[in-house]
RNA sequence: GCGGGGGUGGCUGAGCCAGGCCAAAAGCGGCGGACUUAAGAUCCGCUCCCGUAGGGGUUCGUGGGUUCGAAUCCCAUCCCCCGCACCA
C-alpha cells in the first residue's frame, strides 16, 4: 500500500505518453477500414492572456469524450490549434510596450511573467508564443488531455493562410462575398477604425440610424435628427443651440446647415462635404423653416438643452407626443423676454399647440401632456423625466396607432408602420439618413469615437439558397443539449451580411485586396478540415498550396485540370476524419462562431462532411463570481493542479454541473472530491494488495446484490456518455455507487475470499468507468491490479448473468427493515420520559401469514384495479369467508402496487419474504446489538407482505 | 425589444421531458455517537414542524386549473441570469 501522491504519479503518466506518441492517431490501414473514426474538436484558444481554470473544462470535457470513444474501441483524433487572428494580442502587445499599468500587473501578477521574460511578449507572435507555450501548453498537459500534439498550427502560419485564401477565394467565386458600405467605430484622432478593446469609454455604445428629416430654409436644408420619424407630421416647431457653432456648406451638391461637429461625421459617413461659412446657432432662431412632409413653415426656438455635438444639432420638436418637447415648449412660452431678446415675438409662440398625431389608449389626447401630468413633472430638468419618456416611447411604439392625416398608413400601429414610412419618404427625398453612438464613446488615446461608413467585403449570410442549405445542416446533426437546436436556427435567419474584413490586425491579408485582413470570426469556421492535414503539410512548399491543390484534396481529382498527387493523398486523410463527430464549445459562440461553421461547412462541402453534433458548454464562475484575469480574480491551472493533483481538477469539474450548464469553482467543494479520491485510492490499495482468489468462489447474497449493482452502473454510466453526460456519468460511476458500496460493507464479512473476490472485480470494472475521468489514477491502479492501464482495457459492458433483480428487491427489503427499525427507535428516544424499548435487547419481526401473500400475488398478477382484483379473491371461499380482513388488505396492497411497476411487483411476489429475513438476522442483530426473532404472524395480526409488523421488546 | 435558460430544504444542486416507491438524490455545512491519548481520516445516526411504535402535518417563486393523485402537466403572474453582431 502507498500513500495517494497526485503529483509524482501523474508526471511519470504525462511522460509515458509523450515518450509513446499515445494520442497520436492515423487513418487506419485498409484492412481495418471498417473502423470507427471518430474526431472530436474544441475552439482554438485565443493566447492573448493566459489560461484559467475556466478554460481548463472547456478542453477537459471533450477530453472525458474522447478517452471514453476510445476506450470504446474508436480511432480517436483530438487536435488543437491556437488563434491569433484579429487585434487583441496586438493590442496587448501596444499596451504592454506603452508601459500600462493595468495591463503590466496582468501580466505580472496574474499571469506571473518574470521581469527579464517582458521583452519577449513585445512582438505579437512573441506574446502569442510565451502564453501558448507557458500557459495553453502546459496547463493542456498537466490536466492530461488527450491530444495528437503533432498537428498543432497557428492562425497567422503560412500554409493556414494559403488554406484561408483557397476558401476566400472559393466563396467570391460563388457570389457569396460582397462589397459595400459598413459603420464601423472611426477614432478621429488616430483617424482609423478601432475596436472595443481600443476603447476608453463606451464600450456598451449601439449604432443608431437617425432619419434626416429634410427641413428647408430657402434653398438651404437643415436636416433635424429623429429616432421617430413618423412623428414628422406633429412638428410644431424646431430647436437650435443659439450659442454653439454651426455650419453652413456644400453636401452632395446640396446646402446644409448643420452643427460644426456634424461636418466630419457626414463626411465619413460617404457625403462630399465643403464648409462654406461658420455662423453660431442664433443665426437660424426666430426663422422659419418648411416641413418637407406636411409644407408647414415652423418657428425656429433657442435651447439650451440641443446638443450641437449629437447628430446635426437641429432638433424637430413634437410636443404632443415627447414629454422633453411639451415642457420645453411650456419653458419657452414662460420666457417672453428671453424670446423678445431673440427677436421672437412672444405671442406666436405662445399660440404654438401641440399636434397629436397619433392615438394611444390611456394617454389622452395629448399624450405627452397626460405624461407629464401624471408623474407630476414641472421641469424638464426632472431626473424622473427620463423613465416617463421611455415609457411613453414604448407605448407609443407598440400601441399607438396613427391619425387620419397619415392617409394610407392611417390606423397603422407605429411598430408595423414605422420603417415603411420612413423608406417611402427616403424615396421622395423628403428624409435622409445619419448613424450616431446611443453614447459617447471615446477611444483610448482620448479621441472622439464616430460613426464611419467603410468600403468593407461582407459574407453574405442572408443569401437564401446559403441559409437553406444551413438550416439542412442543422436538421441533420446532433444538437446537445436538444434545446439549443431551434438556436441556431434562429440565428441563421438573424444574420445579415457580415463583414468579414479588418484594416489591420494578424491573420490572412484578403487574397484580391492585401490592404485588409480576414477577422477572426471569419477564418475560423473550417479549420478543423485543416487539423486532419496539418502534420503532413509541413512537407509540401507553401508556394504548392495554391487553389487547385485545395480544390484537388476538398473536391477530388475530377475537380482540376491535373490534380497534385500530394493533395489527393491528403484528401484521403481528410476523408477519413470527416465530419467531426462533436464539436464542444460555448452557448455564448452559437450566435456567431458555432452557426459560421455550420454556413460555412454547409456551403463548402457535401452533406457528408457537415458538422455530426454540436455540444453546448457552460460558463464558469470562481466561488460565485465571474472570473476576471483583469481584477485578478481568476485561479490558473498551474496552481490548481498543484494544489490538488490534476485528476481532482479534472474530476470537479466533469462532475459539478453538466458540460452545458454553469458551474462554481469553490474551493471547498474542490477539497472535498480530493478527499473523496484520496479515500477511493486507500481503498483500492487495500484490494490490490489483498486480491483475494483467482477463481470465482462461491458468492453470499450480498456479493451478489453488489455485482448486480455494478451492472446497473454499467449501463448508467454508458448511457450517460453517449449523451455528453459527465456530471451524470461520473455521478454514477463514483459516488453513487460509493452508496452501494457503503451498504456492502455493513452488510458482508469484507475478510472472505469471496468478498475479496468480489471487490477486486467491482474495481476493475469502476477503474475503466472512471479512467476517462480520472486518468491518471485509475490507469495506475488499473495497472497495479490487472498490468494493464484502464485506457488500454475494453470499456465494461453489462453482464445479463450477474444482473439480479430477485436480490436486488430482496436485499431492498432488508434496508427497509432497518429504516423501519430506526424508525421506531427515533420515535421512542423523543419521548420526555426514557423508555427502554427505545434500546431493545430483543426485536420480534412478524412476517404477513400465509394467506397474505397469495392476495399478494393476485394482485401482482391483475396489477392496481381494485374490483378486478376483489372479485378474483372472492371466489376463493377461505377468502370470502376473512370478508372485510380481506377487503382491507387488498385496498392496501392495491395502494402499494400503484406507486410500482408490474415487474417489481412480479419480482417481489416471487420472493420468499420470512426466508429474506431469516438470512439477514444476524446482521440485524449486530446492527442494533439485540436478538432477532423472524417468525409468520399468527392469524389476525396486522403485518402486511413486505411489510413486516415489528416489535422492540426489552428485557 | 428579440432569443435562450432558470427560480427546489442552511448552501451547492438532482428530480420536471415519460405525474404516484418524493419530506424530495448526492455533496457541503451543522448536531450527536463510535473509533482514537488527542486531532485528522473513517464509520453510524439526526438535520421542515409535531409525535412514547415504523405515524401525522405543512412544503419545491406566487395564484389558479387538470387529476383519485402535481416539485413534475396546463394557464396566469412575479423575479433572476445569459447572448444580441462586427467583439474574441
Amino acid at each position: 500500500m502507498s500513500d495517494y501522491d497526485p503529483q509524482a504519479l501523474e508526471a511519470r503518466w504525462r511522460e509515458r505518453w509523450a515518450e509513446e506518441g499515445r494520442y497520436e492517431a492515423d487513418p487506419a490501414e485498409a484492412a481495418d477500414a471498417a473502423d470507427d473514426p471518430t474526431f472530436i474538436t474544441v475552439p482554438y484558444p485565443y493566447p492573448s492572456g493566459g489560461m484559467h481554470i475556466g478554460h481548463a473544462r472547456t478542453y477537459t470535457v471533450p477530453d472525458v469524450y474522447a478517452r471514453y470513444r476510445r476506450q470504446q474501441g474508436d480511432n480517436v483524433l483530438f487536435p488543437i490549434a491556437w488563434h491569433v487572428t484579429g487585434t487583441p494580442i496586438i493590442g496587448a502587445v501596444e499596451r504592454l510596450k506603452t508601459g500600462e499599468a493595468d495591463q503590466l500587473s496582468v501580466l505580472r501578477d496574474t499571469y506571473n511573467v518574470a521581469e527579464d521574460t517582458l521583452k519577449d511578449l513585445e512582438t505579437p507572435m512573441g506574446y502569442a508564443r510565451h502564453f501558448i507555450e507557458n500557459h495553453y501548453k502546459k496547463g493542456m498537459h498537466d490536466l492530461g488531455l488527450s491530444i495528437d500534439w503533432r498537428r498543432e498550427f497557428t492562425t497567422n502560419d503560412d500554409r493556414y493562410s494559403k488554406f484561408i485564401t483557397w476558401q476566400y477565394e472559393t466563396l467570391k467565386e460563388r457570389g457569396l462575398l460582397e462589397k459595400g458600405l459598413h459603420p464601423v467605430k472611426y477614432c478621429t484622432n488616430e483617424q482609423q477604425p478601432v475596436t472595443t478593446h481600443d476603447l476608453l469609454e463606451g464600450e456598451e455604445a449601439e449604432f443608431q440610424e437617425y432619419t434626416l428629416i429634410r427641413f428647408g430654409h430657402g434653398d438651404t436644408v437643415v436636416p433635424m435628427a429623429t429616432l421617430r420619424p413618423e412623428t414628422v407630421r406633429g412638428v410644431t416647431n424646431a430647436y437650435i443651440d443659439p450659442d454653439a457653432s454651426y455650419v453652413i456648406a456644400d453636401v452632395d451638391g446640396e446646402e446644409w446647415f448643420v452643427s460644426a461637429p456634424a461636418v466630419e461625421k457626414l463626411q465619413l459617413q460617404g457625403r462630399e462635404v465643403t464648409p462654406k461659412r461658420t455662423v453660431t446657432g442664433e443665426h437660424l432662431v426666430g426663422q422659419r423653416v418648411e416641413n418637407p412632409v406636411t409644407g408647414d413653415e415652423v418657428l425656429v426656438l433657442p435651447a439650451a438643452f440641443v446638443d450641437a455635438e449629437n447628430a446635426t444639432g437641429v432638433v424637430m420638436s413634437v410636443p404632443a407626443h415627447s414629454p422633453d418637447d411639451y415642457l420645453a415648449l411650456q419653458e419657452a412660452t414662460a420666457d417672453h423676454d428671453r424670446l423678445s431678446a431673440y427677436g421672437i415675438d412672444p405671442d406666436e409662440v405662445d399660440a404654438i399647440d401641440p399636434v397629436p398625431i397619433l392615438s394611444v389608449e390611456g394617454y389622452g389626447e395629448i399624450p405627452a401632456k397626460t405624461a407629464v401630468e401624471d408623474a407630476e413633472i414641472e421641469s424638464s430638468t426632472d431626473p424622473a423625466l427620463e423613465a416617463v419618456t421611455r415609457e411613453l416611447y414604448n407605448t407609443e411604439f407598440h400601441t399607438g396607432r396613427l391619425n387620419d392625416e397619415y392617409g394610407e398608413h392611417a390606423g397603422e400601429v407605429v411598430e408595423d408602420v414605422r420603417g415603411r414610412f420612413r423608406d417611402a419618404h427616403r424615396e421622395s427625398g423628403a428624409f435622409d439618413t445619419m448613424r450616431e453612438f446611443s453614447e459617447a464613446v471615446v477611444c483610448r488615446c482620448g479621441g472622439d469615437v464616430v460613426v464611419s461608413e467603410q468600403d468593407t467585403w461582407f459574407l453574405r449570410y442572408n443569401d437564401e439558397a446559403w441559409t437553406a442549405k444551413a438550416h439542412d445542416a442543422v436538421s441533420r446533426m446532433e444538437a446537445i443539449p436538444e434545446n439549443t437546436r431551434g438556436e441556431y436556427d434562429h440565428t441563421i435567419d438573424w444574420l445579415n451580411e457580415w463583414p468579414c474584413i479588418r484594416n489591420y490586425g494578424l491573420g490572412t491579408r484578403l487574397p484580391w485586396d492585401d490592404e485588409f485582413v480576414i477577422e477572426p470570426l471569419s477564418d475560423s469556421t473550417i479549420y478543423m478540415a485543416y487539423y486532419t492535414i496539418a502534420h503532413r503539410l509541413d512537407e509540401i512548399p507553401v508556394e504548392d498550396l495554391d487553389r487547385d491543390f485545395f480544390d484537388a484534396l476538398f473536391y477530388g481529382e475530377s475537380a482540376v485540370e491535373d490534380p497534385d498527387e500530394r493533395a489527393l493523398q491528403l484528401r484521403k486523410e481528410w476523408q477519413y476524419w470527416y465530419p467531426v463527430t462533436y464539436r464542444f464549445s460555448a452557448n455564448d459562440l452559437i450566435s456567431n462562431h458555432l452557426t459560421f461553421y455550420l454556413l460555412h461547412h454547409a456551403e463548402l462541402f457535401d452533406p457528408d462532411e457537415w458538422p455530426a453534433g454540436i455540444v453546448i458548454m457552460g460558463m464558469g464562475l470562481l466561488e460565485g463570481e465571474k472570473m476576471s484575469s483583469s481584477k485578478g480574480h481568476v485561479v490558473l491551472p498551474d496552481t490548481a493542479i498543484e494544489e490538488y493533483g490534476a485528476d481532482t481538477v479534472r474530476f470537479f469539474l466533469l462532475n459539478s454541473a453538466e458540460p452545458w450548464q454553469d458551474y462554481d469553482w469553490r474551493t471547498e467543494q474542490v477539497d472535498s472530491v480530493r478527499t473523496q479520491l484520496e479515500r477511493f485510492w486507500t481503498r483500492a490499495t487495500d484490494i490490490i494488495d489483498d486480491p483475494g482468489p483467482e477463481d470465482r468462489p462461491a458468492l453470499s447474497t450480498a456479493d451478489r446484490w453488489l455485482l448486480s449493482r455494478l451492472q446497473r452502473t454499467v449501463a448508467d454510466v454508458t448511457e450517460a456518455l453517449d449523451g455528453s453526460e459527465t456530471r451524470t456519468a461520473s455521478q454514477a460511476a463514483f459516488y453513487d455507487f460509493e452508496e452501494d458500496l457503503r451498504w456492502y460493507r455493513r452488510r458482508a464479512d469484507r475478510s472472505r475470499p469471496a468478498a475479496r473476490w468480489t471487490l477486486r472485480a467491482v474495481l476493475e470494472t469502476r477503474l475503466r468507468l472512471l479512467a476517462p475521468f480520472v486518468p491518471f489514477l485509475a490507469n495506475e491502479l488499473h495497472e497495479r491490479l490487472t498490468g494493464t492501464p484502464a485506457e488500454d482495457a475494453p470499456w465494461p459492458e453489462v453482464d445479463d448473468a450477474v444482473l439480479d433483480g430477485g436480490v436486488e428487491a430482496a436485499e431492498a427489503q432488508v434496508e427497509r427493515l432497518v429504516d423501519d427499525i430506526q424508525g421506531i427507535q427515533q420515535s421512542l428516544r423523543n419521548a420526555d420520559e426514557d423508555v427502554p424499548e427505545a434500546d431493545p435487547d430483543q426485536i420480534r419481526v412478524r412476517v404477513a401469514a400465509g394467506w397474505k401473500h397469495g392476495v399478494f400475488d393476485t394482485v401482482a398478477e391483475i396489477g392496481a384495479d381494485q374490483g378486478a382484483v376483489m372479485s378474483q379473491v372472492m371466489s376463493d371461499p377461505d377468502l370470502r369467508e376473512r370478508g372485510n380482513a380481506v377487503n382491507d388488505l387488498v385496498s392496501e396492497l392495491i395502494e402499494f402496487a400503484r406507486a410500482r411497476g408490474g415487474g417489481e411487483l412480479d419480482t417481489l411476489a416471487g420472493l420468499d419474504e420470512a426466508a429474506i429475513y431469516r438470512d439477514a438476522a444476524d446482521f440485524l442483530s449486530d446492527e442494533f446489538n439485540a436478538t432477532v426473532v423472524v417468525e409468520v404472524e399468527a392469524d389476525g395480526d396486522s403485518a402486511v407482505p413486505f411489510r413486516p409488523s415489528i416489535q422492540l421488546e426489552a428485557a
